[in-house]
DNA sequence: AGCACGCCGACT
DNA sequence: GTCGGCGTGCTC
């Protein structure tokens, strides 16, 4: 804040939710007083935006141009280290401070305070005329005459229509008092855990409670295998900071946000955490960013995003399942929540635990080289053994033809269930097939937008573009060559898996899940719920079942194509499958009970899958590390994608090449492409790539600031993206 | 990000 | 004749 002593107008600097490089300069009014971190709502343009205060001296624009704050919110302000953050992220991504600052202002209606409720109090008089609703009503009131009621509430409780409520109000039997909001969750409870932990669980907790109480930044990896114990490990941690008065994040792939997790944290803490997603309603999103802000919310679970809520004094982040690609956001702004998790907890000087079973090899890196401290977990609980693994090698023991699930995975399948046993088919392929050509002339079925074939629904009766959403009806003759019905289906979907089920266990219940199933994720966790309580023979499932669940009953999971991924040569494939396959097969043999997971193979001998089978985990974080050492990849060094896309396929190219001619001469830096992206067509737009590779220690945000100002500008629909560490290595 | 301005194709 | 497509530029 400055004071203009010219005219001695006060103006402020202002971070608006917008693209801009830098914050805007508003006028104070005599009246208000401001100070970085203010919430404020200020003019621009046509429109009135919410916006923040922000440090440093306001810009010297023309006066002239200068408009008015024109409010400043009852709400407590961004602390110091959450404008320091929003900042480093958009260093660090090479964005604006305002794009990130919109993670922040994602549930405007919160910057006001919520207007209490409009409460009813019985004043203890009753009716001339008493009916019986009227007296279910007043019997109720007279339990607690003094209690105030929302009418809805009141209507509810007392099991009547809100117009016997409407009446009683009528006849004046009420007075209306304000009600404040209750808090969305109630405060965890800070104890000692009730039950002792296993003597390793103990010493990793100690060790995290240890990390916590030091004060001061620190990240912990916390690589435990599968029914280790993990979350009742960091639920310690948890416990420590709730002790020292401090907020508590944890951080979960969105899909693995169940009730389940949220009645575990309960089983510890006596209150739920208050959950954070998006597909929250708004009402209640707001309810959490308010309730976070003033500190009435202690602890969250909450997916990605939940990193930019306004949290006044946070005393840890956990990361679980720190692996996920889940963390990764590739729209608007790219950024990787793990990696920003750590870079929180670094500004806001408290520890940063990451969890998985399968952790990253990024993080083990870390954890090698002494970045990250790291606590391992090798024991399963006593009542829960590790299932056995065995790889089906499909060439010795193929389906028939049309069909993808071996006879041995069959005969397994029917074992279990018929000791009342369920079993479970992982294929990562929605739809019913993943490719349809016509016989007669070979023709594909393909985008129109995308570089992707369409996938057969047949369910839906439609062909599906999993990119963009484009669908047709699937047509009776081939458009390219108009023979009828010689259309043929290629590969297995979870829907033509579950016809070959069908047949095979006519008498089977079998439940198929996909993200894509009707009712959406509510539907899909209340079927999750009530597969594992039993009410399932055969669940067929792609990605989605691999995450968050125990099944007790669970004694057989089949890997359908345990080979997905190998072959396309991405470096990062391996790791990916490892993951995958370690988390599907650890949906088995929770409940004690003697369990096995099959891995179908056509080549049973590669490394990833001998490693998963052979549960030599060590081995394969050993020989993934080397290779990346080897191949001068992250996170030995640090790569950058520059995704240059276009409305035509020329328009692409042509800016990718001219922009890697004016790369900054280096030693350093090598450059590759462009070349076309690995989805070369997405959504009607053509990209092409630029990998920028660097050491380590180079600053390749500052290299990158650079080269762009002297990059060509981009023209007509040219746009350019920045994935600083992308996901992809190809 | 919105939103207005402005310049070229098919229509009440 | 103008309705509206999106490419361009600006917002303190």
């Amino acid at each position: 804040m400055q004071l203009d002593l010219g005219d001695s107008v006060e103006t402020v600097s202002v971070l608006l939710p917008i693209p801009a490089d830098r914050p805007y300069s508003y006028t104070v009014p005599q009246d208000m007083q401001l100070s970085p971190g203010d919430y404020v709502q200020v003019p621009l343009g046509p429109r009135k935006v919410a916006a923040v205060v922000w440090d440093g001296n306001p810009d010297n624009v023309d006066a002239k141009k200068l408009r008015a704050v024109e409010k400043k919110f009852d709400c407590p302000a961004v602390p110091e280290d959450m404008r320091r953050f929003i900042e480093r992220v958009a260093d660090y991504t090479i964005s604006q401070p305002g794009t990130v600052l919109r993670g922040l202002l994602r549930a405007p209606g919160a910057l006001d305070p919520e207007p209490p409720l409009d409460g009813l109090r019985w004043t203890g008089d009753a009716p001339e005329r008493l009916t019986a609703a009227r007296k279910r009503l007043l019997d109720l009131l007279a339990q607690e005459p003094s209690m105030a009621w929302t009418r809805s509430g009141l209507a509810h409780a007392a099991g009547v229509t809100a117009s016997v409520v409407d009446g009683l109000v009528k006849l004046d039997l009420f007075e209306t008092v304000q009600i404040p909001h209750a808090p969305i969750v109630a405060p965890p409870q800070i104890a000692e855990r009730s039950s002792p932990l296993i003597s390793e669980q103990a010493d990793a907790a100690s060790r995290l409670v240890a990390t916590v109480k030091e004060t001061g930044f620190s990240t912990v990896l916390l690589d435990g295998v599968t029914g280790s114990g993990k979350t009742e490990v960091y639920f310690e941690a948890v416990n420590a900071a709730l002790a020292q008065d401090k907020q508590v994040l944890i951080l979960l792939p969105e899909i693995a946000l169940t009730t389940a997790f949220l009645e575990r944290f309960e089983a510890r803490f006596d209150a739920p955490p208050a959950p954070w997603h998006s597909g929250m309603p708004p009402k209640q999103r707001e309810r959490v960013w308010r309730q976070v802000a003033t500190g009435q919310i202690r602890a969250v679970a909450g997916a990605r995003s939940a990193l930019f809520l306004p949290f006044q004094d946070p005393g840890i982040i956990v990361v679980d399942e720190e692996h996920d690609g889940a963390y990764k956001q590739e729209d608007r702004l790219f950024y990787s929540a793990r990696d920003m998790a750590v870079m929180r907890a670094s500004i806001g000087q408290f520890t940063c635990v990451l969890s998985s079973a399968t952790p990253s090899i990024e993080s083990r890196v870390n954890a090698n080289m002494g970045r990250y401290k790291s606590v391992t977990m090798r024991q399963r609980h006593a009542n829960a053994k590790l299932p056995n693994l065995e790889t089906i090698d499909m060439r010795k023991d193929p389906p028939p033809r049309g069909q993808f699930v071996s006879p041995v995975l069959k005969d397994a399948i029917e074992a279990a269930n018929t000791r009342g046993e369920q079993a479970m088919l992982f294929l990562n392929r929605r739809g019913y097939a993943p490719l349809t050509l016509c016989r007669v002339c070979g023709h594909r079925f393909e985008c129109s937008n995308c570089s992707a074939w369409l996938v057969e629904h047949r369910f839906r009766q439609q062909l599906e573009c999993h990119h963009c959403g484009h669908n047709e009806p699937v047509p009776e003759a081939c458009p390219k060559c108009g023979t009828l019905d010689h259309l043929v289906a290629c590969g297995p979907g979870i829907e033509r898996l579950a016809e070959e089920i069908d047949e095979a266990f006519p008498e089977a219940g079998i439940v198929v899940l996909s993200s894509d199933m009707f009712g959406g994720v509510s539907r899909l966790r209340l079927e999750l719920e009530a597969i594992a309580k039993g009410a399932a023979d055969i669940v067929i499932g792609t990605q989605i079942i691999a995450k968050g669940h125990n099944f007790p009953l669970m004694t057989c999971v089949g890997v359908v194509d345990a080979d997905i991924g190998l072959a396309n040569g991405d470096p990062r494939a391996a790791e990916r499958t490892f993951q995958l396959l370690s988390q599907v097969t650890g949906r088995a043999g929770r409940a004690g009970g003697k369990s096995v997971g099959y891995l179908q193979s056509y080549a049973p001998d590669h490394p990833v899958i001998d490693a998963i089978r052979s549960g030599d985990r060590e081995a394969f974080y050993e020989r993934e590390i080397a290779l990346r050492r080897e191949h001068g990849l992250p996170p030995f060094t640090r790569l950058v994608s520059l995704i240059v896309s276009a409305n035509s396929r020329n328009e692409a190219a042509d800016h990718a090449r001219a922009l890697r001619l004016t790369q900054p001469r280096s030693n350093d830096v090598s450059v590759l492409g462009p070349a076309e992206a690995p989805m070369a067509l997405i959504r009607g737009r053509h990209r092409f790539r630029l990998l920028v590779r660097a050491p380590r220690s180079f600053d390749v945000q500052s290299y990158l600031c650079g080269w762009f100002k002297d990059a060509p500008k981009t023209r007509g629909s040219v746009r350019v993206q920045i994935d600083v560490d992308p996901q992809s290595f190809l």
